[in-house]
DNA sequence: TTGTAAGCGTTATCAT
DNA sequence: ATGATAACGCTTACAA
């Protein structure tokens, strides 16, 4: 492993001018600066992060939290990690299995030296404080939900659940119910779409917990049996839908022609059911690249003391369902 | 952050001490050790990997190289993960989106002084090569592939596939047919399942390359029409198994009445289908394990010198499509 | 049984 | 416009 020395004795120089010609932080001559990059060049030489970090204290390493292995936190994560990578830090990817930190989690990061957070709909919120307790301040991002002093990134679901239902409407849906937990993002967009249309506020809470498929299909059931009669039907998720679907294909009930249904989250599965499902898809790059960005700034000082909030808006993807 | 001189000043012992206390090494008094261990936790104190890293020229990180965000891959790494971890090493995700390696890839792993490398369906002999072209050995582990060189884990994919065809027939079904790509592990399984059981060889190689789904769609659709009259279908993967169904849906056909359907890999995709799909399910926590266990060893220099391949076995998992 | 000190590769302060 | 050198925190050969 060539050292900034070997490039120095390579090309007739001190390793400060190295220094200076490489990253700037003072005047070297045209001459002197192209016989160094050649001298870089030539030796493959690359700086050692580790040495770097340890002189400057500065971490070059930014671990993203990540509830384990989600096809949509993926998306997100790739993103993300382009534009962290184009910047010269690098990724540090942590998995959540099953709600639970890895053990000593805090001393890992603090021994690597993480230079920033990035929060992917796990809450860091603990994490940070005992960073605090330590006497360091750690940057961070969040997706989709408030860490108090963090910057975040917020989907906008309301509007992409109430242009679900008007969309429903518009092809002429009259009872259009709402199908999963009372999740309030997503009920706040239903009850408007509802209310404006002056259409029936169709609700059902099924109060199953084991996985969104059955809960899917049992809530569809329950739907059905309290004579609700839906001409349509809002998921709380794909996954949910794709329960929801299976009870109506048990039923005899066709979608979308007795029934049309919309999911939320434009997962490939969508694409995978009978019908194709129409759903409302999360702008999954954006969010990774809006992430980054607001991370970045912090991390250059180039943002504001308040956390910075930024929302994005999903968008409706019709496909066989409706 | 307290640094190991404030260890040892609190103890009132040298830095030499700490370390030999902390770490083994040379004898130390029970008593100092206990002071020692004392002014640790007061002190919070936790070692700099930088500087560690610096200082030993071995580095602390290992890569693990994955095809964007499967659901398959992050369940395998989430094992491997947690083995690595627990060994004291952390691990460094890079997504190779589309393909394509990041800019300088290579160049950045040097600079991270990673220890090793682990590949998830990614072939690494090129990044290797480089890593040799600059003097540095770096040891390597891969999933369902051999680089050579490098230890590896393989999935026995004839003997899953082997399996489910018995399991067709062990339910009566007489033309079993196979649909997906010409892959040789898979056709292998089928073929010599067929043979024993004394049964028609059905293969049909939809030359489709869009995604798939349609693959599986269009596919099911030639099979169909070639008059091959199956009553049973193993499909290549569960998206193709899941484009079959959509097919079979189209036409009418029932599953698994008329036609039995077997997909591959166990994706969560299969239990939203209806009817909920027979797959053949890799072992992924095992695989994860599995690879952190072999690069481990390897890392300790435990490890022989030829590369050590393991094998797993899929495992057929029956739902409601056969 | 314990301590001293060198050196890993970098950055940055100072002098030239 | 350039160079010598100290310091970051750690490991470890060697001295005591």
């Amino acid at each position: 492993m060539p050292s900034i020395k070997d490039v120095a004795m390579k090309a007739g120089v001190s390793v400060r001018t190295v220094g200076r010609a490489l990253y700037g932080g003072g005047p070297v001559k045209d001459e002197v600066r192209q016989r160094v990059e050649l001298a870089v060049k030539q030796a493959g030489y690359a700086p050692n992060l580790a040495a770097r970090s340890l002189k400057t204290g500065r971490g070059y390493l930014v671990a993203a939290l990540v509830a384990s292995g989600d096809e949509l936190h993926m998306a997100r994560l790739d993103a993300f990690q382009i534009e962290i990578e184009a910047a010269g830090f690098g990724l540090h990817v942590i998995f959540i299995s099953g709600g639970k930190e890895p053990l000593g989690l805090v001393d890992s990061l603090v021994r690597l030296g993480v230079a920033g957070l990035a929060c992917f709909h796990v809450s860091a919120t603990r994490l940070r404080k005992e960073f605090e307790g330590r006497g360091l301040r750690l940057p961070a991002v969040a997706f989709d939900h408030q860490d108090p002093g963090a910057d975040a990134v917020l989907l906008d679901r309301p509007r992409g659940i109430e242009e679900a239902v008007h969309d429903l409407a518009a092809k002429g849906r009259r009872r259009i119910a709402y199908l999963g937990p009372a999740d309030p993002s997503r009920l706040d967009g239903y009850a408007r779409a509802v209310r404006d249309l002056g259409l029936p506020y169709l609700v059902h809470h099924p109060d199953l917990k084991d996985g969104e498929i059955s809960m899917g299909e049992q809530g569809m059931q329950e739907l059905l049996d309290k004579a609700m009669q839906p001409d349509g039907v809002q998921a709380f998720s794909d996954m949910m839908a794709a329960g929801a679907l299976r009870c109506c294909h048990r039923r005899g009930l066709r979608v979308p022609q007795d029934i049309a249904l919309v999911g939320f989250d434009n997962r490939r599965l969508a694409l995978c059911l009978w019908p194709q499902l129409t759903t409302v898809a999360q702008p999954n790059e954006e969010i990774g690249r809006r992430m980054a960005c607001l991370l970045l700034a912090r991390l250059r000082g180039a943002a504001p003391d308040a956390p910075v909030i930024e929302s994005v808006t999903p968008m409706l993807v019709r496909r066989e369902s409706t």
